[in-house]
Order: C-alpha cells, then structure tokens, then sequence
DNA sequence: GAGGCTAAGTTCGTTTGTCAAACTCAAATA
DNA sequence: TATTTGAGTTTGACAAACGAACTTAGCCTC
C-alpha cells in the first residue's frame, strides 16, 4: 500500500529564480569538476602546479584551464615567486574572495566526513585565540563569533611536508 | 618589481589524502554538474521531475540519470504519490542524509549572494521559534546553537506558487 | 473502447569535455 | 652547448552532456 504522501508532493517551481539565487550563480562555477579540489588545495596552502596536479591526478591541460577560470572568477590570484635556483614560476593562492569560501569547504568537510567517512575527520578546526574547537553551524545574525580569520586547521595525522597554513 | 611571495609558495602537497578526506569525498559525488542544483530544488520542496525539468532547464535524460544517482547516495528518497486523476508517480525528497547538506546550501548561498549578486539575498533564514535571522558561522564546539531542525526559509519576494516547505 | 492527454523515462545522433601522453618553451645549470 | 625542470599546449581517443523525438502507463472524454 504504497504511502503515496500527497501532502508533501505538489505542484511547485522555485521560489527563487536561479540568476538571482546566490548559489544556483556559485554552484554554476564552482560545481564543475575538480573546482572544488583545486580551492581545497588552495585552503591547504598547496599553491604550485606540480603539487597540486600530483596531489589531484588531474590532467594537466585540464587544470590549467581552472587555474585560468578560478583566477578569472577572482577566487585565485597568480602569484610569481622565485624558487632558488631557478627562474620565476607562477603560484596559485586564495583571494579574500577565495578565502570566504572557507565556511563552505568546512561544511561540506563536515556533511562529508559524517555521511562518507564514517564520522572520521582528519583534521579539527580551532579558535586560533584560545584554542576552542569549532564547527559550522547556524548563529544568530546579531551575534559574532569566532570568524574565518581566528580559524586554525589542526592535523590529527600530520605528514612530513604538510606545514599549517596562515590566513592573508 | 613582480613581489615574489617565496614565503608562501612552498613545495607542500595535501596533509589529508583525498580518499580520507570528507570533503574530497563529497566533492566526488556533489559536486557533478547539476546535483547540487537538484539538491536545491529538493531543499526548496521542489519535488516532482517536470517542475525541476523546468526550473533548471536540464536535458531530461540527464535529470533521469541523476536523480537515480542521488537516490542511490541516499541524499533523494523516490516518493509515490497520487494526484487525483492521474496515476502514481514520483516524486523526489530529501532523506536525513540530505537535509543535513543544509549548512552546506546555505554556506554557498551566502558566499554567492556576497560575491556574484552583489550583496543582494532573495531570502533569509530565521529560527522558527524566536524569528532571529540566522546565518552560517563558526560555533565553539561545546556551544550548541540553533539546528538545521530550527530552520525557516523566508522569501522575500514570494510568488505565487511558492510556498514554505516543512522540514522532515 | 478508441483516441487523446500527461508525467515520467528512454533512445539517438551531435556536440562538448575529459583524459593520458607527447610535445613545447624558457631560464638555470653544468 | 647540452641538460634539466616547472609550466603550459597540442592531439586524438573516449565519455558525458545535450536537445529532440519517441515510448509507456494510466486516467479522461466521447
């Protein structure tokens, strides 16, 4: 006796048309593939092109058409340095822009990590200030609490070459 | 005089591998073209295949596909449900699993409402049991705050056809 | 009960995107 | 001059997305 819930099921478009829904426009570019693995590098401090294509296996001509389009989108910024030794390369580094997206890296960490990981986290985000761990939740509007700039990301399993990352 | 930046661009690659990462894992089956858009719909009640066909303009094989993709994931529960004088038919609403991708949504949507609709949001968010507008933070760990149960959409512009939807 | 209608889903040929591997390029080094 | 190395481009095979047309199943009207 199918329970046929026709209570819940009824005619109905969005409320919100998508070019004015803040994230159908950013699901529009970020969504795409490997997008949201390069800005995770990126929130790791992982800013070469070598790096991040050995950490992803991800084609090379294809990442570099995202570094293009996430520099383009203001998410990334290109940034020359000079390893010695060598001539000047081009780094890949997050914006402020690219940077606000750390709340919603960390929420999909956490949906991710509960949901496909068995409740396994590999790292716990704390208040820089006072050493609290944190997580991503609802506050109310009035209220301000710990904000992205007193967030420090603590490896529970750190490796030899992963060293913590500042905030801009 | 390029500034180069040698401090922060370090060869480092990532201190989670991909594979123990939450939010690796779920940027695998997330973030696919279309799904969180679908995942949207949902969030919104949208709920029966021709008015997300609509809403998204989305090619109907593809919708098929990932609609049984997100079944399979456990985010999508297919719901039989009978309009008076038709037949049975399907109809799409999140699971526990999928609701809990609330703090996710609407991280983005913030992010996006800031940074590609200029400020602008079309709704707000309020705890149903006080109205405070709500929004997506960092919260101390030990510190519970408003759930996603607690949650309200607002529209501000609602049309006709919208109407609120209630959580499961 | 023949024919039409509709929501949901499938099929099909074209276009676009992904991929791995090979190639290019420029500066630093030997 | 030849070699190396990080960064990027090119190429051709393969997979996915696309839009349009087609199928299916039940309810409706006549």
């Amino acid at each position: 006796m199918s329970n046929s819930n026709n209570s819940l099921i009824e005619p109905k478009n969005t409320p919100v048309p998508l070019d004015k829904c803040g994230m159908a426009l950013a699901a529009q570019h970020l969504m795409e593939k490997w997008n949201m693995l390069i800005i995770r590098e990126a929130f790791y401090g992982v800013a070469r092109f070598e790096d991040i294509l050995e950490d992803l296996q991800i084609p090379r001509s294809v990442l570099t058409t995202r570094l293009k389009q996430l520099v383009a989108l203001g998410i990334l910024d290109r940034t020359p340095y000079q390893p010695e030794g060598s001539r000047t390369r081009n780094g890949y580094v997050l914006t402020k822009k690219g940077w606000d997206l750390g709340l919603t890296i960390l929420a999909l960490m956490q949906w991710g990590d509960t949901h496909l990981n068995g409740g396994e986290s590999q790292i716990s985000v704390v208040d820089k200030r006072n050493g609290d761990p944190l997580r991503v939740g609802l506050v109310p509007m009035d209220q301000n609490g710990p904000s992205l700039t007193d967030l420090e990301i603590v490896f529970k399993h750190p490796n030899k070459k992963g060293v913590p990352n500042g905030t801009p």
